[in-house]
DNA sequence: TTGACATGCAGGCATTCACCTGCATATATT
DNA sequence: AATATATGCAGGTGAATGCCTGCATGTCAA
């Protein structure tokens, strides 16, 4: 399985995405503070935290008995840049054209 | 499940994916056409596009017999605005900032 | 009209997935 | 040292997924 498809399988699940979320939110929480809220065993928690780990979405770093979860954009930003960036195309042509008029009216203006 | 739980689903493979791919090369596809170099039977290829269709990234035409089916980037443009867009959002400060930058040069140059 | 072609529908099978329970291990606290 | 807290590991179950085969239906072309 390919990374970027670790990728998008990972996000395929909206528990996980909440997750992601959560860090977003506020980064290096550990496992019980995840846990909190959801209707969820602990164990399941584990295993989508599994997955987004494999997928390298979120690292981990162990203090003492507790286990940190960080957010990792890399991932995200890379299946922006080699899958979505394609068909946003057009509008970002648009972009770039908006660009090149400015730098040509600053130039002449 | 939510719209956006759909398509997250419908990318998550990469037989998918791959569709996808070979319509945006090329629109308005038939299902045989699509069939043609994949090495699974007619019956998964249909099921695929069917959760395509059901994510509504791609739209169906008949004409005759044949099943035309045309690609829609506008799920995958919901995506990226309603979800990644968050996570890139340092990149996109960047990017406004130069806008801004352009343009106040331009008036005070 | 008859045969070839494009697709749909129904059901079956193996694998993966999401979730759980029960018990074990390691670290902190008193 | 004894208890409480944070987490891991193993395994089990039901549902979903991906893929297939067999047959039916509708459309084009000779």
């Amino acid at each position: 399985m390919t990374q970027i498809d670790k990728v998008f399988k990972a996000l395929a699940d909206p528990s996980r995405r909440a997750l992601i979320d959560r860090l977003h939110a506020r980064n290096g929480q550990t496992l019980s503070e995840l846990c909190q809220g959801l209707e969820m065993a602990r164990q399941s928690v584990t295993q989508h935290l599994g997955l987004l780990e494999d997928a390298n979405l979120i690292s981990v770093k162990w203090k003492g008995r507790e286990k940190l979860h960080y957010f990792n954009p890399v991932p995200i930003h890379e299946i922006y840049r080699r899958w979505i960036q394609k068909f946003e195309q057009p509008r970002l042509d648009a972009l770039h054209d908006l660009k090149t008029k400015l730098e040509r009216e600053k130039k002449q203006p």
